[in-house]
DNA sequence: CAATTCGATGAGTTGAAGTCATGGCAGATG
DNA sequence: CATCTGCCATGACTTCAACTCATCGAATTG
């Protein structure tokens, strides 16, 4: 009385094509059982359950208000048993259903995000992706707080294997109704007198860059330090240009008009990688989201 | 292969009993069958996942990785069966397992709430509480918006039930520092030049104070309409003094320190009740509810 | 009223999930 | 070292819940 579940499981699913079908016969049609076989069924869940779920009239049953309320339960049930499924799936496929992803700033506002959905397409994993500056998310994944980690590169561990996943060169990102949009490409010279917008992470864009104008003794206007998830605002806002990696700015440029992108000079490479612990050298998931990140990077250089 | 669930599912019990104990052996004694009913059953389940959930070594069973992700899956999956029982327990106690409330805002600090919490206990109920003003409660009750509403009486309608809860008397409601708060009680008069917090909700304490007021003559310095919620801090922050049944001063003079209770005259009642669709006549849900409801309410009136 | 559709039920069948009995292995014990 | 104990796997047998089959009675349809 009352011990749902074990037993009566299957049960439940046939009560719920029973409900669905509204009749024993069709029921039993669409399980490929018989209809007596889905009327003893009923019989016994009711007497299980200690509830009356269809009235007898007339040779036809009707559900009783009881069972309609049933039924959403068990729907909702069915559904965490499909999750159970998905996990299963997600395990024989990956040995593993739980993944926890440091990336740094610059990747985590498209790339990464992406690369997860891809990952949860019609499987059921529990991903964790959490931001931060490139060695934070080294040591995150040097002391197993994560799992997988997207830096910048160069990068090197003794405790990590480092793979390198795509080389970029710096572009220039100035409002469209800047003089400098007008040139081709955007040279380091060009700078002079400019108000930079530039990264408030350390040793993304803003190092380099800044590295870059000191040996050309170029000097600027003044500059603005930002979030990097801000700086394409404010570009946009006309608060001045920056210099940054194309990756960023093709995940952000897609909500903000009046923003040009201008090749800039002399090359200034951003490398990205990704970084994990050696026991996961082998491991399918890695293998998964390498190639997916791969297939995903391909899309941004046009 | 991977068809999780049905069959299985008490595979699934078997196996988290399995992870618990440890050894085949001890899960066979705590399940009350045999060691080798569990040893199959898990060669049964590795089978159908196609998993390999437990290494055998040296004749010890030690448990995969994927057996200790597929053993948190499998809790998650426990609980909602639990509540799936639990909803069924609603179903059988009271023939829902849903229910839609509607309460004025004098009863929806404290008292309905309250209500709601005792009937939830060790239950699964899937409750909707929604505030609003007497008479929209019993046009939501009427068109069956909600089940059950909480109303201030007299309240009549040929589509509803009413049934009288409790009888209350209006009590004044003053900072400590203030000089009627010397008074046993304070009478209508008393109010002359006094400023008023009255609720902002229609048909609740506002109009018959006023209509009071009125009748004896008295003129107050001014008053401040809010919402019902908010009043007990009016008062406390000394903006005034107020008149209220004592129901809603009880549910929230536990939070605001410096306010006094006084006994208002002339006696002003206020009556609440309960309204319902005849069809719930007979409810088991609205004999729990109105006689836990009676048991809360006993508690109001030391 | 013949034909069809529905659900209930007694009787019989089946197979998944157990038990029993046994055997092999590893580690502890005296 | 022999013995004992606790572990797990497996072939052979058992059991009983969950079916099917066959049949009935009752209602609906044209």
């Amino acid at each position: 009385m009352a011990d749902v579940s074990l037993h009566s499981l299957k049960a439940l699913a046939v009560f719920k094509t029973l409900f669905e079908a509204g009749s024993a016969s069709q029921a039993a049609r669409t399980l490929g059982m018989t209809q007596s076989g889905v009327s003893r069924s009923l019989a016994r869940l009711e007497e299980d359950l200690g509830l009356s779920l269809y009235h007898r009239e007339k040779n036809r049953l009707v559900a009783t208000p009881e069972a309609g309320e049933l039924y959403d339960e068990i729907l909702r049930l069915m559904g965490n048993i499909e999750e159970l499924r998905h996990s299963v799936l997600a395990l024989k496929e990956f040995g593993t259903s739980r993944l926890r992803i440091a990336a740094i700033p610059g990747l985590s506002f498209g790339f990464v995000p992406r690369l997860v959905a891809s990952l949860l397409e019609n499987r059921r994993f529990s991903v964790s992706l959490d931001m931060m500056s490139s060695h934070e998310v080294q040591a995150a994944v040097e002391s197993s707080h994560a799992d997988i980690g997207f830096i910048t590169l160069p990068a090197t561990s003794p405790q990590l294997n480092v793979e390198a996943l795509l080389t970029t060169q710096a572009v220039c990102l100035l409002p469209a109704s800047h003089p400098l949009a007008a040139q081709d490409a955007v040279d380091v010279t060009a700078l002079a007198d400019q108000h930079l917008v530039i990264s408030n992470q350390p040793s993304l864009a803003s190092n380099p860059l800044l590295e870059l104008l000191a040996q050309h003794g170029v000097r600027i206007a003044g500059k603005t330090e930002a979030n990097i998830g801000t700086i394409t605002a404010l570009v946009a806002g006309g608060a001045g240009i920056t210099v940054m990696n194309p990756i960023t700015v093709h995940d952000q440029l897609g909500c903000h008009a009046g923003v040009v992108v201008r090749p800039f000079t002399p090359v200034m490479g951003f490398d990205f990688g990704l970084v994990y612990r050696h026991e996961w050298r082998d491991s399918r998931v890695l293998a998964f989201l390498r190639d997916r990140g791969r297939e995903l990077l391909a899309d941004y250089s046009p």
